[in-house]
This record gives C-alpha cells, sequence and structure tokens, in this order.
DNA sequence: TAGGATGAGTGACATAGGTCACATTCTGCG
DNA sequence: CGCAGAATGTGACCTATGTCACTCATCCTA
C-alpha cells in the first residue's frame, strides 16, 4: 500500500477528512528511511520531529548509566513515537529511539503539527484522540507493572503483539519487561 | 477563590478564550462535592464523567482480588481524574476513586466534552494538551518504576509533592510506589 | 571459510522486598 | 472520656529476581 493510504486509512479510523483536507494533512509529512540499528534520536539531541512508522520496527528506550536498557516502546507500523517530553517541552532528549530493522516512516515536526492543528480542526481531533489512546494505554502497562509478576507480564505481552516473539530479540523483550535476560529465559523454558 | 476562577486560571496555562467563551466553556462544568470516605467511581460502573478537584484529594486505584490496592494517582486541586479508559471505551469501570479528605470538584460529562469540544476549537486544543502531559508524566512514572528502587522513587515522590507526606496515611503511599507498607516504613526510617 | 560479534541457556549465589505475626501508637466518635 | 479501629513499627523468615561467570550456537563479514 503506498503511503498516504496507510496514513489515511490511520486517520479515518478517528476522525473525518474530505480529500482535499487530507491532502492539507499529508502536505506536512515528510518520508524517511532508516537502516537497522541506525539511532533517530539520540539522548542530548534535540527533538524537533515526531515518526509515524509505514513498515519495519522501532524501539524507544532509556539507558541507566550506560549500562540498563529500559524499552519503553517497541513501534510497529501505524503507531508513532517520539521522546515526547522532550518534543513537547522542547528540552534535550533522555531517550533514544533507533531501528530494529530497516524502517519507513512519515515524519512531521512539532511546529508543524502545531500549525496543522490550528489550522484544522479534526487534525486537533486526532490527536487529541491518539494521545488520549496512548495515555490510557500507558496507565495500563504502569498497572501491570504494580500488578504483575515478570511472567504474567510476559505472557500478556506475547497475547498482545504475538508477532514480537519472532521479530525481536529476547534481551529485548527482557528489557521492555523490565527484567533481566537470564530471568525471561528462566521464565519460558520453565512454563513449557 | 472563587470555582469559576480555578478553572480559569488553569485553562488560561494552555488555550486562550474570550470572557464568552470562558463562560460557554464553564457552562458545561456541574459543582459537586463529596465527603471523605466516599467513592465517586466504583468498579463496574459506568463511567460518564471526569473529574476537576478544586479541594482535598482523591485517589485513584486498582484492587486486586479485594487484596492489594495500587494507586495510580492521587489528584490534588486543579488536577483531572476518572477511569479514562472506561470513560473513552465506555466500559465498565476497573479502578476506583475515591476520597481521601473532603472534596470539591467540578464534573463534566463525556459526551458534553465532545460537545465543547467540537464547538470551541481551543477547547479541543486545551484537552488535547492536558492529555499529552498526562501521557508523559505516565511514561515518566513508568520508567521511574523500571529504573528506580522502592527507596528512590519514594525520595522522587516527596520531592515531587511534599504536601502527601502529612496529608496522606503511608499505607496509601506505599501503595502509590508498588512497595508494602512494612517495606516503605523501614525505607523511611533508615535514611534518616 | 574462519573468527568475532551477538544472542541465548544455566548454575551458584546475593539481595530487595514480600509476608506474617505481633506490639504500639494515634484518632475519631459514641 | 474512653475505646474500637486505623495506622504504624519491627522482627523473622521466605521468595522472586538480579548478578556473575561460563558455555554454546548462530550469523555476519573480512
Amino acid at each position: 500500500m503506498e503511503d498516504k493510504e496507510i496514513l489515511r486509512q490511520h486517520i479515518a479510523k478517528t476522525a473525518s477528512l474530505t480529500e482535499e483536507e487530507f491532502e492539507h494533512f499529508f502536505s506536512y509529512f515528510k518520508p524517511e528511511s532508516f537502516k537497522k540499528g541506525e539511532i533517530i534520536i539520540n539522548e542530548g539531541d534535540n527533538v524537533e520531529k515526531e515518526y509515524f512508522v509505514l513498515s519495519g520496527c522501532l524501539k524507544a528506550f532509556f539507558m541507566n548509566d550506560n549500562i540498563k536498557m529500559h524499552i519503553l516502546q517497541f513501534t510497529m507500523p501505524t503507531w508513532w513515537t517520539s521522546d515526547y517530553a522532550a518534543l513537547y517541552n522542547k528540552t534535550k532528549a533522555t531517550i533514544i529511539i533507533d531501528c530494529i530493522s530497516d524502517t519507513e516512516v512519515l515524519s512531521i515536526t512539532n511546529e508543524a503539527r502545531e500549525k496543522l492543528c490550528s489550522e484544522l480542526h479534526q487534525a486537533e481531533y486526532f490527536f487529541r484522540w491518539r494521545t488520549n489512546k496512548g495515555y490510557v494505554a500507558a496507565q495500563k502497562r504502569l498497572l501491570s507493572f504494580m500488578n504483575n509478576d515478570a511472567k504474567t507480564r510476559y505472557e500478556e505481552l506475547l497475547a498482545l503483539y504475538p508477532a514480537l516473539y519472532n521479530m525481536v530479540p529476547k534481551h529485548l523483550i527482557a528489557a521492555y519487561l523490565g527484567v533481566s535476560r537470564e530471568t525471561l529465559s528462566r521464565l519460558y523454558n520453565s512454563s513449557k
């Protein structure tokens, strides 16, 4: 499917845009491609854009003392990502976003999004609902952290994204679940 | 300060409304009062409203098997709360919101908020940014959970909301931090 | 095609934090 | 005023998970 069509269908789930409005909406986005391993946002960067993934897979993570990696999000096609704290507050990036596989995105700058939102009420509506959903998902994950042990979280994750199991290395899954790779290895070898 | 004024100043930090627009905005809200211990949203309820706290303090929490309580949020004056998963998706409440002290709020129904947002572009803008901030805060808390031990999280919380220490019982702070009350007690008695 | 990354499994041990039991305040209200 | 429940502190013990050290398999790529 064409880039534009992927975005169109994604937007259409939330907001109603005329053909003309969508063309305007789309004109603010810029296609970009990245290679596996490439870093899109690095710690300390000024963050200017957010990204809508068309194909491939990204991860957004925090590095603790250059030792431990904590993954906030795997970003699959039709999901959005950025260091939103840095993007919204115009501070330096504290998280890193890089490519688990070759990835194509549509990017939009903070400035362009705000312009778009002020020009087009339905764009504002769309971005409000996108974040609403993200907020609910973040709360749910927080609750899962507080309430469940590592094994339950592991099973939850696989139920939600079966594709991940074969797509990303296990030590990254461990970094998402907040356990060591050794513990993760023991968990799924014990549950067979 | 009058209720209306509190809301006005809160909105003004994000959005620009004319006097007339704010009157319209405000007309959708309804003042409500609750007593300490009163339950505002209970598990299984249909959730129709969200709440803007004027005075007092609420907590939003999840009960695990009627045994363990996990607190998602303490809601202090000028913060918003609801079971947003239930409110947005029109599902039954899975979290409980009750009053830590006598509390006054302004409530707005889901329906009214949507009507308001469609009528008034700046309202849409306001609610978009409110959730943006909530999302960033939720991510930050998630990261803190993954990255820090209980003691660090405890110190973080007190640094952020010194008022909480004297306002809410310690076992509730423990339920927010995701540790047992015994552990919390040991933490701050050891750090003196 | 060999050698160095990279990913993964596993045993031994350390430790943060949970659980249980009981003692000790505090506090609101009859 | 006094007492029943909350709220809190603390000791003893348990358990999930982390850490370290080592091994083995896989897969690039020079």
